[in-house]
DNA sequence: GATGAATGAGACTTCATTCAT
DNA sequence: GATGAATGAAGTCTCATTCAT
């Protein structure tokens, strides 16, 4: 669980990976690919074969990146996780920061699709946000996308660009979808009309989530769902 | 054959550091002291030029940390920072994982103190609310502390006596505290019951602040103190 | 999703020294190669390459190490005799210390062969004596093995491992070999009874000459061959 | 005994110097001194500090220089061995190299001492024998001398000055004094003539003796009297 | 297209030596 | 004279990137 002693640069041997070389490589390769390549593109004939390695070598990324950051984490290590031969990762990034940039945006735009549309049904405004919560610990809380995330945290300073492809393409839309449901919720008198301007107090907790499971999950677990719900229940509490 | 001189090393002139000391150099220096030390042991005769020293040494290590992470941050830019030599770290940590860890640790540690106290009081819990919240604006959110919880955040995993350091000494003190504070509050029905159960959904927007004004603050301002203010109305918003 | 095991790194398992190659690389190469690796293995196509360098490695340390010992020995120097870039040497030793350690096993372990089979023939002790000097004299003493044995002596006391690997695998060796011959010579009278219990008086010589060359072989030469064989002279000398 | 793991640079924590800094540290001292320092300079009444700390210096720096080699060992263990500071040490040795030959040189030169009046008596060669070997043993094998020809041995190519002196200044003095000796006892017919010619045959086996115990002296013990004994019972065996 | 051996800039760390106190 | 904090050259080792096969 716990990710061991940071400094394992300096230690001679390698930490035996024995099993995890084969075993857990893969078990991120078979859920993220459905995420990071359209459907379809899959199938092929033999020219499938650069797509399916550039899956390869994107989950083999996710999985080291988000175990030790972007400046610790090894092109060596992504290959051999990736089941392929260092160079190759240059055949399809140009770099180790274009390979960063490039899975972070691969996994971070799919996000916003669940929510845009959540806007157009009429259902109560907390069952909507209770589906929204639902969605989000499905999705990305019990996903590699929280990952995904810690790192944009992580290291998202040191890729301004990275922030605001982020923020452009992803955070956003979400708010905005988010600020249209909550004003239509705020007018029925269901939602206080503060949250209308800070959508963000409604995905705090989504945010504590992660983090706190991040970095206290082993000393103090969290029990995420009904964390979220007590939220809920404050934020759409009748109000007098 | 003969292997001719043995090692005759020269000192090579000190030319080089002549003129050294760059005044930006001490940009964090003249804010992070009075954090880390305490007061008055600065004008000493002996000690104190160990104590200064160590002093800039974690001023510049928090610039170059908090700039570029703790695997990227150099520790050569780090002493041209604080105007010494690099062998000059070595003298007051161990190494650059001691001198991260010792840095974050000193800055960390102070910040239960203001909160541990507030609890004593009896005045009305939302002005406790509001009062904490300026507290973290002013000793937090506008200071350095707000990268060293930063740090903290992006590189905690890979630091898990850090972490659990971190979550003992400060989050579970303040926790503590706080959650006192709200069980006296919700029984006086001022705070909504869940709040003591969930007393990070009260800290969650400090979080929010941080975040994103560190990956987004250029791009989309966040009045930080406006929303605080938003979500303590929503939380002592009189409910029926 | 875990960080499960803190590392996936590997021990890079040198394939051995199986392939094998000769061609020297520098000076000592064309003397070191022959003795470090079995005839005939030269000619594969594709590992060859990989053992020449492990040759050139081992031969252009061998030459750093026996001019300045093992902690003043650069490893870029090494590179640089050897014609490759620093990195290199990672490629085929873990560390200097490896380094070291190999070189002096791989020079040292075929020196056992000779000496062992020479119990089996029948001739006179004496003749067999002289023949055990012969081997020294251009298997040893005129052979880059002289500086090896040399290094096992100034620095085996910081590498006990390594010294006790040299004990095991050579001395303990020679030394059971020469005790059996120099039984059988007692028991026909040839050979001073003594000898038996310490056959290292028979050796002494071969450690004068090896040092004695090393230190003042510039200002006052040995006349290795004369000396052993005063030496054999004496211990052969008819006894009444 | 053994000098422990041999890669102690790369360990954090330096080897516990803990009790050795106060024990160990006087141990080499006790014995040295009254060798290095002419008599009578040490008790002097003020000015004497200096001599003292002179010797403080240069027995800490063999126990250091023993332990570890040259390169390896670090002034400023030296210092804290010697209870002085370490700028100190260049109050009174230029540098490193200079002290190391300053150590050896005086260490050395009074070997020769007991030597060279040896040849003026006139009992049987092989009692002379017997005694050189008692004085070897007593003031060189159990002594701290016996460190410093290892020292010399190890280190000696790497100071070519310093081999010359200590073969001008000490072997071939040596060496001359016993060849008369040898020479007599030839013309008495009590020694093989051969050994004139090669007095250091009569001395190998002291230098096997230094070596063997250094290198396996924890893995095979060496009966180191009773092979100098044997050694010269072969020699002045009664021949026909 | 793939490979993986090779490269070499660059990071951390050590330690002989200096010098202000 | 002593001290020991400070210096910075130098050494080991890592790893992103290249390139011949």
């Amino acid at each position: 669980m716990s990710p061991g002693k940071p400094a394992a640069r300096k230690t001679k041997k390698r930490a035996g990976t024995a099993g995890a070389g084969k075993r857990g490589a893969r078990s991120a390769a078979a859920k993220a690919p459905a995420v990071l390549v359209p459907d379809g593109a899959t199938g092929g004939a033999r020219g499938a074969r650069g797509a399916d390695r550039r899956e390869a070598i994107l989950a083999a990324a996710l999985d080291e990146f988000a175990e030790r950051g972007f400046e610790a984490a090894r092109l060596d290590d992504v290959a051999k996780r990736a089941g392929i031969a260092k160079g190759t990762i240059y055949l399809y990034f140009r770099d180790k920061e274009t390979l960063f940039q490039e899975l972070l945006r691969a996994m971070l735009t799919p996000i916003i699709g669940g929510f845009e549309s959540l806007g157009q049904t009429d259902i109560p405004t907390k069952k909507l946000a209770e589906h929204m919560r639902d969605v989000f610990v499905h999705e990305v809380f019990e996903t590699r996308r929280k990952d995904v995330i810690r790192l944009m945290i992580a290291e998202g300073r040191r890729f301004p660009k990275l922030a605001e492809f982020y923020y452009r393409e992803v955070l956003s839309r979400i708010f905005e979808a988010l600020r249209a449901i909550l004003k239509r919720g705020a007018a029925r008198g269901e939602v206080p009309e503060q949250l209308v301007e800070f959508p963000q107090l409604m995905a705090a907790p989504g945010l504590v989530a992660i983090i706190w499971t991040g970095l206290f999950g082993d000393i103090a677990p969290l029990d995420v769902r009904r964390m979220m719900q007590a939220h809920i229940d404050i934020l759409f509490a009748p109000r007098s």
